[in-house]
DNA sequence: TATAATCATCGTAAATTTACGATGAAAGGA
DNA sequence: TCCTTTCATCGTAAATTTACGATGATTATA
């Protein structure tokens, strides 16, 4: 009589050098760029290095707000970075990051 | 006196290939894998392809419904396919989606 | 045919995300 | 100094996501 109960899961073909709070800090990456709004800024910050908040107010359809909110959720996940001028705040994209982004995504799929 | 209204946002430093439905399904995929379970899921299909439901129940600390609907979401999003094979569904990863993703990443970034 | 195994879907509760107006802080200009 | 611009944060309402048990469909097995 076979047991029932003893499951064969198939085996493992190779390993994956990925885990813990580096694994969390691509799913918080994945996780934001995952929002057509946030997607949008990304996009427009790629073609407009350099911008303000109130540049990104003025392109998308949603409240000043609304914007800071996703422009917090992009830069706690470490896609982008705000540099303080005067009363405004200039943002570009966190190279570093984003390379590293790039390589975990070659390296994993 | 200078018209207030008249917004100069940095002008725009190159192009960006991707809109529409296009942009829509890539969003849906960053979207699908920023999610830690899911990420999860996808990591295990790597490293064991044809793997079935109940596998992943045995691996995830959550509920058959739970797991299937997660199942769900990343089928929709094109990350994997599932084949019936009896009473059980067998998954595998899409690579032809994966390797366009993979793709859009390194022309986007 | 009856029973067991596997899985998707439904309905729903709880948690999280998204969006907004209001507010106040900080810096520049009149 | 007073006013304006710019922006982040707070509180909150609405929408969406996540998780679960229950259920039923399908297939294999006794």
């Amino acid at each position: 009589m076979t047991d029932k109960t003893a499951q064969v899961i198939p085996e493992a073909c190779c390993t994956l050098d990925i885990s813990g709070a580096e694994q969390e800090r691509l799913v918080t990456m994945f996780k934001a760029i995952g929002n057509p709004i946030r997607f949008e800024i990304m996009k427009f910050l790629v073609t407009h290095p350099g911008c303000i908040t109130a540049d990104f107010v003025d392109y998308l359809p949603i409240a000043q707000a609304t914007v800071s909110q996703h422009l917090k959720v992009l830069r706690q996940a470490g896609w982008i970075e705000g540099t303080i001028e005067g009363t405004a705040t200039s943002y570009c994209l966190h190279e570093g990051n984003i390379a590293w982004f790039r390589q975990r995504v070659n390296e994993i799929f």
